[in-house]
DNA sequence: TTGCTTATGGAACGCCGGTCCATATGGATG
DNA sequence: CATCCATATGGACCGGCGTTCCATAAGCAA
């Protein structure tokens, strides 16, 4: 019975609660204790309230991180503006708000799905699939292209940003990379054969230069396929 | 104190637990009830002992639902021996076979994580590195791209599967897609251009060839910086 | 004022992850 | 064969969680 409550605040009580201020407060919560630390006995005690009425609010806790993590998607399009630039970049650029915004709330960058249903996922393929739909590509090839990069910026920055959390906020990154390279070089080399010989490039890389470098490579494919026949001088010329 | 429990079954008990039987075991639990539904109490009953000897074996939940998922990922390598390939179709083959067996176990998707630390994990790397280094790709590229591979694989295919456990089992994938396809239809074109003109793609696109074609995207893009000058003739003879 | 819908908050329920501990098992030792 | 100890077991128990329930309050229409 409670479905789609939270109308605009207007009318309502004094300190009205909100599904607004609840997926806020949820945010918040979420940036300082994650997922685990997320607590609607917790949560109503921050807003002043019983547990009861914000389920009037919310339908579970499932919904709340839900709709708490496409609020912080949000946070990419606020800081992405979307420019007018050619598809190339405005694609980079859009991938990369996404992915520093996330970068600031690690538990939610597993909780953006596709195929999408909450306003602020939509808007990311849709923002992908107009890009895309600039690049010259054949109209029935769109659907596929812009899916395939949604999939990556939401996917792969998942496996950027997740796995910290695992390991206590006590370890440092510089600590943790040190660690997992020492590990890979006790393996065997009969069994891992490239991990053996590459830690170095671990304990260096750049987790966000890691998406990007991922990214370029998608659209260098993209401009790849886009014109096949590689045109007489700049082969980035769209 | 229980690290590492689990050694080789041999001179334990008759009906001796391990780590491998209860892992075993989860992954069964897991398949049938998903995540939620796995309890040590459950896995306890099913065993025939107590939670107790179980945490014995396997330190927490966590650790129990991480071991089951690397468990799964082995399956793709069974599935996938190492053909003697070129490096772009192996690449692709071991790719699919890993979204396969993700595809059996879907509550097995969003935890396989990079960098990997778990036995599973860390082959995967490793075959694709070895892929990759097998391109004529310079060295020092090798990290890079194969981290990138990497991550798409993993990354993408718990984007595609995990969304589905969301919904009720009761709901088929034909009915879902439609209702989405329903619900897109009646965004405002204004705010959402692309979306609004795409539904037809998404009621008719297959999750698999969806995963194929952006992996497709990335080793084009491979392709095409590992040889910027194209080629004479054929430009997919690595 | 009356009556109904919307909203609130806190008590209570059932279940879960995890710990504790009394007990058993079986190989090593003599 | 008797003893001992690290290994292993299983079930009771604890604290805390998500969720439900319900008695009540607050706004609004007649």
């Amino acid at each position: 019975m409670q479905r789609t409550r939270g109308r605009a605040p207007s009318g309502g009580r004094a300190g009205a609660l909100s599904q607004e201020v609840i997926v806020g407060a949820a945010v918040s919560l979420l940036d300082e204790l994650g997922e685990r630390g997320l607590t609607f006995r917790l949560l109503a005690k921050e807003l002043n309230t019983g547990t009861g009425a914000l389920y009037w609010h919310v339908s579970n806790k499932d919904e709340l991180v839900d709709l708490a993590a496409d609020q912080v998607l949000g946070h990419a399009f606020a800081a992405h503006p979307s420019l007018e630039e050619d598809a190339a970049s405005g694609l980079r650029a859009l991938a990369v708000a996404v992915f520093d915004a996330l970068d600031r709330h690690p538990w939610a960058a597993s909780h953006v799905s596709a195929p999408p249903t909450l306003a602020n996922a939509l808007r990311l393929l849709d923002r992908v699939g107009t890009l895309v739909a600039r690049t010259g590509l054949p109209a029935e090839r769109h659907f596929t292209v812009a899916t395939a990069i949604s999939y990556y910026i939401t996917g792969v920055s998942a496996q950027i940003i997740a796995p910290r959390p695992t390991h206590d906020a006590t370890v440092s990154r510089e600590d943790f990379l040190a660690r997992t390279a020492r590990r890979w070089e006790e393996l065997d080399p009969a069994d891992y054969p490239f991990l053996t010989r590459t830690t170095q490039h671990l304990r260096d890389h750049a987790d966000r230069d890691q998406f990007i470098a991922g990214l370029d490579l998608l659209l260098d494919g993209l401009n790849a396929t886009a014109a096949p026949r590689p045109p007489a001088g700049d082969s980035n010329a769209w």
